[in-house]
DNA sequence: GGCGAATAGTTAGGTGGCTAACCATAAACA
DNA sequence: TGTTTATGGTTAGCCACCTAACTATTCGCC
């Protein structure tokens, strides 16, 4: 009888075990689907670690992320809906992370004065300074997190990873269909 | 210029040219972890929405869970420590969940007559018969989501996932050396 | 031009995660 | 036996996620 995503994994052949009383229960599926999730757990915890010490969150840093990567220039802004679309969150949850970014600087936000319903947000030079400071570590745990494989079970892994992604998508409509 | 943890996962030519910019950035560590994360993301997604199905959590099934399988009989119990220890969050974070499992009538709590400290926690028959409802589709979902890759694949994921879970346990300490 | 539909951002309420602090109890030590 | 340390469960506050509902604005159609 396999726990799922708890702290400790149960071994193959407990699953096998398992699979005697739940006929539904595919043992190597189970033991992939809970590696996959508790590893997809870990690495997350690494790299927020790291955001944790210049006091952001994943959440919050994306943000940050995104408004760099879609306005080049200084002075372009995008709207809390583009950027829950980006971030791939609500537009309810998007109003929080500005919230908390806003109040601490590192973005601006102010009506647009052309489409009245929307607000403007921009990046701020605290914000990025901020994150100037951050991601050359954030780099380096993501690579040395990913240090004991090769470059070929590089490639492999996200091959896999890539067939599971698109068998996920069938189960959750077209809605993610955009994608890459 | 990669965003992370986003919609739109960057093509690895992107990484690429981001690698100019930041000679931190390993182009295919960070595509590796990004794919993992977002795959982990997704297929949690897909286990959650059989859950929601029948009202119920990844968090709070799992407690269920782990009272099925640490009590063998149907008298047994646990407490809250034992239950946040199994299914790796904090104590606080535990009397919520346990709260709302027996607000539903899916557990019962009452305090422990030897050690007054403590609170016992039991899975109720409504509990028990709310795990036989979801456990079908939840394993059918499991064994399809990963229907993709033959068993190679499977085994060979499982040991890339189990490598970067090893390097994972190194950033943060030996907290989670009992794994497995 | 007026009306209905669609869109945008926010609020309210709920859930689940965290840390720190608290009170009560048990265990260890002198 | 008395004191200190450790353990257990809960609370308070914060954060991040959700849905549903709301108000305001814009768009599309007649």
């Amino acid at each position: 009888m396999p726990n799922l995503l708890l702290k400790d994994l149960p071994r193959y052949e407990c699953l096998l075990e398992a699979a005697k009383e739940f006929p539904d229960l595919d043992p190597s599926a189970c033991e992939a689907f809970l590696h996959l999730l508790r590893t997809g757990d870990e690495s997350a915890r690494v790299v927020e670690a790291n955001l944790a010490r210049h006091n952001i969150t994943q959440g919050r840093f994306g943000v940050l992320m995104i408004l760099v990567n879609r306005c080049a220039g200084d002075t372009s802004t995008l709207g809390p809906a583009e950027l829950a679309d980006a971030a791939g969150v609500s537009r309810a949850t998007m109003t929080g992370l500005i919230d908390t970014l806003e109040r601490d600087g590192l973005v601006t936000r102010e009506p647009d004065t052309v489409d009245r319903r929307m607000m403007l947000v921009r990046l701020t030079a605290k914000g990025r300074s901020l994150l100037g400071e951050i991601l050359p570590d954030h780099f380096k745990n993501m690579t040395l997190l990913m240090s004991p494989l090769s470059e070929f079970e590089r490639q492999t892994l996200v091959q896999l990873l890539t067939k599971i992604q698109a068998q996920a998508i069938k189960f959750t409509a077209p809605v993610s269909a955009a994608a890459v």
